[in-house]
DNA sequence: CTTGACATGTTATAATATCACGCTCATATC
DNA sequence: GATATGAGCGTGATATTATAACATGTCAAG
């Protein structure tokens, strides 16, 4: 697929998180980890899953379920939505894909196979996601749980504003 | 309205969160503070909005916009989805009530009036929502997105895990 | 070659959220 | 007082997101 470099997630370093790179390596690589994650953990990366995880790293954005729907209908999958829900929850729960909360959406893992406690930045021009490191945030919010002695699970670390880009239009 | 130790929000003092109070003065005073801040910015707490907050105070637990909804209409208010949402969207806009995204659900804020970044403790086992400090967390999540320079607007800072009282159960 | 576990497909429906229109009522203006 | 104005509300319809329930298919272990 072309590159669109204003979709993009940001693969790995944070400096390209919302600017200009060829990101066709990030797709090949993310879906070999994958790939062995899963493989490591004695569950299979089936064809509609691997399909899945491809259509997220095409995009290279967050996307909805039925927009997965949509996709993986016409490559010959099913196209009811249990199709798409069943795949993108084995994605997220193996940690190869995010659910973006706020956008109802779901984005690939820019970081497999590294432990992370992802943050996103959501522009609420362009619409386009990124994954920003967040090891001292969820060590904050941590510690602000132990306060009242809640133990965190899993947190879920969104930001709104304006992407680098959208500032300079505006 | 009964005192349900388990459903509290926690009124003010973290150490408060998921411990027994009595939060009867919460309601009390954040009603009278919403009336306030909404008043001083030259809007309307309306009837609606009005009973939407109570709703939310009574409850003092994050609640879904049918729930929500099935309380106005049985106060004499219309019954459609709009009047829910709308007098919901109104609420958080104005910063008196909070959306907890990994709930799809609202819940009323604590700390009206003051400067604050939520952040949401949610106990998986007992279902009750927390609000805790965040101010830390917050920044460390600016500085963050200060890397890419990415200008963050609002925060959505969400955590599952255990209460205090869940941790002990289990 | 049968069993059992897992994955997928399909039908149906639930839960959440928004659009669009018209009415009312308070206030501002003439 | 008459009348424009606009915010707020009620309602019907619909869009969007998500899950339940069950049937079918696949494949490796015994």
């Amino acid at each position: 697929m072309p590159h669109d470099p204003k979709s993009c997630l940001g693969c790995e370093a944070p400096d390209l998180a919302f600017a200009r790179h060829d990101h066709g390596p990030c797709s090949a690589e993310a879906l070999a980890r994958a790939e062995a994650v899963v493989v490591a953990r004695g569950l299979r990366l089936t064809p509609v899953r691997r399909r899945t995880l491809e259509i997220l790293l095409e995009g290279h954005r967050a996307m909805g379920a039925y927009d997965v729907l949509e996709r993986l209908a016409a490559d010959g999958f099913g196209n009811q939505p249990p199709v798409a829900y069943r795949a993108l929850e084995f994605l997220t729960n193996q940690g190869l894909a995010h659910r973006i909360q706020r956008l109802n959406a779901f984005a690939a893992c820019m970081h497999t196979g590294e432990v992370h406690a992802p943050a996103f930045l959501i522009c609420r021009a362009c619409n386009h996601v990124a994954e920003a490191a967040a090891a001292p945030v969820a060590a904050a919010l941590a510690a602000s749980a132990a306060e009242t002695g809640f133990a965190i699970e899993r947190s879920t670390i969104e930001a709104l504003g304006l992407c680098p880009a959208c500032q300079g239009a505006a």
